[in-house]
DNA sequence: GTAGCTGCAAATGGTTTGCACGCGG
DNA sequence: CCGCGTGCAAACCATTTGCAGCTAC
């Protein structure tokens, strides 16, 4: 799963830091994390590890396509492992609920638009914002 | 056009300021501005302007729907104003080209995805982002 | 042993806030 | 005239960067 094997490959020596890192993300429930997200439960750990560091960190997987950077509207970026598969979200922007969804027609149809007005898209994936309806939608 | 109608009728009063942002998005021949842009615009025009203002009035406007706020991955917010007429976007990562579209088939399968992850919908606007493939991409 | 990493602290960039003055109704 | 609105400076928050010591290989 998370051999240092990505790493060396990446260029990047298999460190503390960076094999914790990406443990965090094989293991968490949340699949979404901040860097402060990060930091804090590295620090709860016990882990003597400086925010600084998970920013480069982040930012490396990030380059080395291990991991996807969202924003999200929060004025903090997420990071979410790459998987290979593409995928959009929708996030609930009162309890920060995300969700994944993928519809190969609005796939088409968003690469035609780009077509269309000369643009080569990337692979940025489509977010809705909107509101829980169901129940427990009760942020802070 | 930019009446001080629409300011009252936000509780808002008339002042030179708020004028003459309204002025500029009405004038300008960018529809996306940033509150820097805006800032900067108006120093150059000779107005005694305080970039606190700008930010306080962009954010009043948007509260009254005048205007829309969009985040566009490049760390600062860009605003437009609010015609009434949804619709997407698509922005070039390079030079920051952006181009609007609408789709009625994608607009039904964001709301039916929404609405099968138990969210309501806001209307917040799909963004693609991509470079541009024509001619002139030089960013700076 | 040495280049690449790290933690810390300071710097940055966008945005917000506290405050005393000043203009709009 | 009264209070909302303003400019300025300082505060904030996420993120980046400079640097001296440390570590993986």
């Amino acid at each position: 799963m998370h051999d240092p094997k990505d790493l060396k490959n990446a260029g990047l020596k298999a460190t503390l830091p960076r094999l914790k890192i990406l443990e965090l993300f094989e293991n968490s429930e949340q699949r979404h994390l901040s860097a402060e997200d990060i930091y804090k439960i590295m620090i709860t750990n016990g882990e003597d590890v400086g925010l600084a560091t998970v920013y480069r960190v982040l930012t490396q997987f990030e380059q080395a396509g291990l991991l996807v950077r969202h924003h999200f509207e929060s004025g903090k970026a997420v990071f979410e492992m790459n998987e290979g598969t593409h995928h959009d979200h929708i996030v609930c922007i009162k309890c920060g609920r995300v969700e994944e969804f993928y519809d190969e027609e609005i796939e088409k149809r968003q690469k035609a638009a780009a077509e269309k007005y000369g643009f080569s898209m990337q692979d940025h994936s489509l977010t809705i914002y909107g509101t829980c309806t169901k129940t427990s939608c009760n942020e802070s």
